[in-house]
RNA sequence: GCGCCAGUAGCUCAGUGGAUAGAGCGCUACCCUGCGGAGGUAGAGGUCAGAGGUUCGAAUCCUCUCUGGCGUACCA
């Protein structure tokens, strides 16, 4: 559509009816009100400074080379400059067989161009049951992976697993600890230890599991062995959750695989940053000299216990990312608590493998939970926690990804388990799926009377409201690439409310005019099949939506 | 202190520098009794936190102030 004003304005250049002057980028609008048409171009009040023209002078120029067409009716001019545009009755029709035989795919774009994309996202520590903070980012990785794969890359979701490091040994320590009170002996746990009722329950499966041989004197350190153990039935039970949640991941990345093998990433990436000298030693730690790369201050890569920080860790998993595996974009989606990270991992990125443009650090406010009134915080020391498995059980998988997903990132939400928990027409996730299922039903229906959609002609349709849903359907195509690349997955749901909004009110129009020729299925033959080829786009296009969104797209409710 | 993110209707929140700032819930009045009512239409409700600035045009960009959240570790 923009190619189509640019090349008009050009045209219009060209006649002499404007000056040659250079030209910005050609913006086209989604107007708000429907009365100015499908698209709107402020074009010519862009243009009135450098023409010298008056802006509806310019529009009246630019529209006179925009010739109504196959897509496109005669535009339209509206003050104090705009260039309405409005497609054509007959490409809106020829949209739904488009729709229809692109299936699966409709809607989908080439912005990718095939490049490889990774979204690493989740990634807690291993060393818990899975919040529903974490849920969020589950969603928002989720989707975005979804919505990225449509919009044309190469997809890899990714977990990365916190296997190394101080965390794991605590977690380790507090398992120890309470696999031997299985076994009768008074030890109490760490202090900084994980005090939840889980690490019971986990000391018990490794009882039933392992017997007692990890039972060693109780002040040696837990067994290696114990400790690779109970971080793998963790993760088992975090994969379970994210299964539940709807979520699969292509790779789980081990951080301790960094350190291994004949050529670990972490050697390889710290031996380049010390050729390339951005590395010190200093009161007996190593440091990345960051503030030489435009940071605040230096961050601790070794510690002077010679044990590698997190943030090693980190720059050698990015090196991994872009150097070894050679992805083109990568994006990480992280609690927004992590923020003060980004801008040094984004530098070291920078330094280790040149790509720090390419690594995207999407943040996501954390969630505030509600009971009613009461405030619930989330911590995974101590106080109430409210896993994800939790939510998952009160108000299903679809509930709980969709109320993520309807927030931008970044904004902090409020999450109120009250309202979740409702199975009424307050939760928006119903009303789009009842939509879905809807839909359905009028097809089964169809077929069951011997219906041939097949054969509809989609000129026949005409009534406003039925062109109103093509036109709606058609959004869909630009929502994907909106998010694809604003990596804000918010407008996939808002746009699920009003794709299924706009076919509430195309079925209600055929009710409210009380005719029974006026339903989808009625006695002229031609006209049921054209309605149905419209339902059947709907349903498609519906379809996609809650699928991107990894939620069910039900046949019945 | 410094830095990041927010502040939009009673509540929860959308809003790519464009036309009269929107949705859901709640409230009010209607429509429809259905191929699935978990529906539709309309109305009331706004100092877009505040003050300056840029622009033909600002909720949107810039500066300052206020409020809230988070960060500012040889934790992750």
């Amino acid at each position: 559509m923009g190619a189509l004003v640019e090349k008009a304005t050009q045209a219009a250049i060209k006649a002499g009816s404007l000056p040659d002057i250079a030209l910005p980028e050609v913006l086209i609008e989604r107007p708000r009100d429907a009365a100015h048409g499908d698209y709107a171009s402020s074009l010519p009040l862009r243009l009135a400074r450098s023409a010298m023209m008056p802006p509806l002078a310019i529009a009246e120029a630019i529209s006179e080379q925009l010739k109504a067409g196959e897509i496109i009716d005669t535009p339209e001019i509206a003050p104090p400059g705009f260039i309405n545009l409005r497609l054509a009755e007959s490409f809106v029709q020829s949209e739904i067989n488009r729709i229809i035989e692109q299936g699966p795919e409709f809607a989908n774009c080439n912005l990718g161009r095939g490049q490889r994309a990774q979204i690493e996202f989740v990634s807690a520590n291993p060393t818990g049951p899975l919040h529903v903070g974490n849920g969020r980012g589950a969603a928002i990785g989720d989707t975005l992976a979804a919505s990225l794969a449509a919009a044309g890359y190469q997809v890899e979701r990714e977990y990365y697993v916190n296997d190394a490091g101080t965390q794991a040994d605590v977690f380790a320590e507090t398992l120890y600890a309470r696999y031997q009170q299985q076994f009768d002996r008074d030890v109490p746990i760490p202090d900084n230890g994980y005090p939840g009722e889980y690490m019971v329950e986990l000391a018990m499966a490794l009882r039933q599991q392992e017997a007692d041989r990890f039972l060693a004197a109780p002040t040696d350190p837990p067994a290696p062995e114990l400790r690779e153990i109970g971080i793998e039935l963790m993760i088992n039970e975090i994969r379970s959750t994210l299964t539940n949640f709807g979520t699969q991941y292509d790779r789980w990345y081990s951080e301790r695989s960094l350190y291994q093998g004949d050529n670990p990433a972490y050697d390889e990436a710290l031996s380049g940053l010390r050729s390339n000298g951005h590395l010190a030693e200093r009161e007996g730690a190593l440091w990345l000299t960051s503030s030489n790369l435009g940071e605040d201050k230096d961050n601790v890569v070794v510690r002077s216990d010679g044990r590698p920080t997190y943030f090693a860790s980190d720059i050698a998993y990015h090196y991994d990312k872009f150097q070894r595996r050679g992805f083109d974009l990568v994006i990480d989606v992280w609690g927004a608590d992590h923020h003060g990270h980004v801008s040094r991992l984004k530098v070291a990125t920078e330094a280790v493998a040149g790509k720090g443009e390419a690594l995207h650090v999407l943040l996501y406010q954390l969630v505030t939970l509600k009971r009613g009134e009461e405030i619930v915080r989330l911590s995974k020391r101590g106080g109430e926690i409210i896993t994800l498995d939790e939510l998952v059980e009160e108000v299903g998988p679809d509930a709980a990804r969709f109320f993520f997903l309807l927030r931008a990132p970044n904004s902090q939400m409020e999450f109120d388990l009250d309202l979740a928990v409702k199975r009424s027409n307050e939760n928006p996730v119903y009303y789009i799926q009842y939509a879905h299922a809807r839909l359905a039903s009028i097809l089964e229906r169809a077929a069951r009377e011997g219906h041939i959609p097949e054969e509809g002609d989609v000129a026949l349709l005409k009534a406003p409201h039925e062109l109103a849903l093509v036109r709606e359907m058609l959004r869909l195509s630009e929502v994907i690439e909106l998010v694809a690349t604003t990596y804000e997955p918010q407008h996939l749901a808002h746009y699920g409310i009003e794709l299924a909004t706009s076919f509430h009110a195309f079925n209600d129009a055929f009710r409210q005019q009380g005719d029974p020729n006026l339903k989808v299925l009625t006695d002229n033959t031609a006209l049921t099949a054209a309605r149905l080829r419209l339902v059947l786009a709907a349903k498609t296009a519906l379809g996609r939506v809650l699928d991107l969104m990894g939620m069910n797209a039900p046949e019945s409710m």
